[in-house]
RNA sequence: GGAGGGGUACCCAAGCGGUCAACGGGGGCAGACUGUAAAUCUGCUGGCUUUGCCUUCGGAGGUUCGAAUCCUUCCCCCUCCA
């Protein structure tokens, strides 16, 4: 019955589980398994792509198993295998033991720090000689290498691999090795690098690990997986008012996927939302219910109330939020032009787009839009600054 | 080591001496419409002291009244052969 539920449990939401049967065998036993879940070093700042995975490992923590957050911070020191950028400069200790802080910080909004063990793939790689190096790279081979999907469609369609690349899945399989793991948690991207931790486990004479994919969130676009350079994203440490808004903003079919991957509630509710929609209830107040509960997860309930009512106010009512930033802008001369106001209060990024925006019809002034671009306006002026339907500034001339 | 192909704005991709701040598509932003969204339509999409000026087409030089376009050289990527 206990391991029934077990499974059921660990079911919910994952993509896949390999093998599930190892999985049946391990639980048999009896004590916590040995959790690992790797993250990159160089992103510290959590969106709620990364929670789908958190939200799994702190379900197994609620289980009673034992969770192991590993910062890939070697693996992050060889270098992004997939950036097209210029090879990313080493990250120094310092900002190494940094960026573990702000990840602690974030993480265990989710994660119960009681339960976790943090830990670093340095701790044994940096000891790792080089003939053992050599040893772990005996252990694959090339052609399975080129198994993996993405490097096997780049040497098919002529892009390079470095062969540092190669390096990745055997390090993060490797890490599995140096901790034991009898699970190891990733998305389903990670399929590959997950089952060379398998595989390695095996040839260094221990279990495999048991693995378990977890889908990856769409961004606010819908098609592309939720990141940071794709600016889709929704960060864990955004105020409240801007994640209730990014929540409402996605569209209506996606909503689904953020209650599947994203709500803690049963299953059973979120198919009872489905049918109210079915017979005609508004998509945006379920789409609320939705906003109010990631919010209420990362500032609490009362923050997401107020979020909730300064969202309905700014759209609804199409009035000027409660709670906007105020900016005092420096005016050399005796008045100053809007473009340069609004690049000044950070609403646009140059004064070109600013004058865009302006020409646009996008810009309003105490919620009066705006038509010349060259508009001036007077030191001392006190006023509400709009650029399109969301930036808002209340801004001093002085 | 040899032969060939290629590097253009956020991405893809035209252009191959002036009319090029650079066609087109994607993406993004804005406006209209809506339910906030999607779809659709329209506009914008280097910067600035914005009816004008300045900087951009891998880097550096050069030819020219004038270069993304021609020449030299360097760097990088890809393919085939060894």
């Amino acid at each position: 019955m206990e391991l029934e539920h077990h499974l059921a449990e660990m079911h919910r939401g994952a993509d896949e589980i390999l093998v599930e049967s190892e999985l049946v065998e391990k639980l048999k036993k009896g004590r916590p398994l040995r959790v690992k879940a790797g993250f990159d070093p160089t992103a510290p700042d959590l969106h709620l792509g990364h929670t789908v995975l958190l939200n799994k490992m702190r379900q197994f923590q609620e289980l009673g198993h034992e969770v192991i957050f590993l910062i890939g911070d070697f693996t992050g020191l060889i270098g992004d295998p997939t950036g097209k950028s210029a090879t990313r400069p080493p990250l120094t200790a310092d900002e190494i033991a940094e960026n573990a802080q702000t990840y602690k910080h974030q993480v265990f909004k989710i994660l119960d720090p009681d339960r976790t063990v943090v830990d670093f793939n340095s701790r044994w790689m940096h000891k790792m000689s080089s003939a053992d190096m050599v040893h772990l790279m005996a252990k694959h081979t090339v052609a399975r290498m080129l198994e993996r999907d993405d490097f096997s469609r780049r040497y098919a369609s002529g892009e390079p691999i470095s062969i540092h690349e190669f390096l990745y899945p055997l390090v993060q399989g490797y890490d599995s090795v140096a901790l034991r793991a009898d699970v190891e948690l990733g998305g389903t991207d990670q399929k590959f690098n997950l089952l060379v931790g398998r595989q390695l486990q095996s040839q260094y004479g221990q279990d495999a690990q048991v693995i378990l994919t977890m889908p990856l969130l769409e961004g606010l676009d819908g098609v592309k997986k939720m990141s940071k350079s794709l600016d889709n994203y929704i960060g864990i440490d955004e105020p409240p008012d801007e994640m209730f808004g990014k929540v409402m903003s996605l569209s209506d079919e996606l909503m689904w996927r953020y209650f599947e991957l994203l709500s803690f509630r049963p299953l059973a509710d979120i198919e009872g939302l489905r049918r109210s929609i079915a017979q005609g209830a508004n998509p945006r107040d379920i789409k609320f219910e939705l906003a109010i509960e990631i919010t209420a997860r990362f500032h609490g309930e009362q923050a997401a109330g107020k979020a909730r009512e300064s969202f309905i106010k700014r759209f609804q009512k199409n009035a000027i939020p409660d709670e906007i930033d105020e900016k005092v802008i420096e005016c050399s001369g005796d008045e100053m032009g809007v473009a340069h106001v609004a690049r000044g209060a950070g609403l646009a990024s140059s004064t070109s787009e600013a004058v865009r925006m302006v020409r646009q019809g996008a810009v309003r002034i105490d919620g009066e839009k705006v038509a010349d671009p060259a508009l001036m306006i007077a030191k001392g002026a006190d006023f509400v600054l709009q650029v399109g339907k969301r930036k808002f500034a209340r801004v001093h001339l002085k």
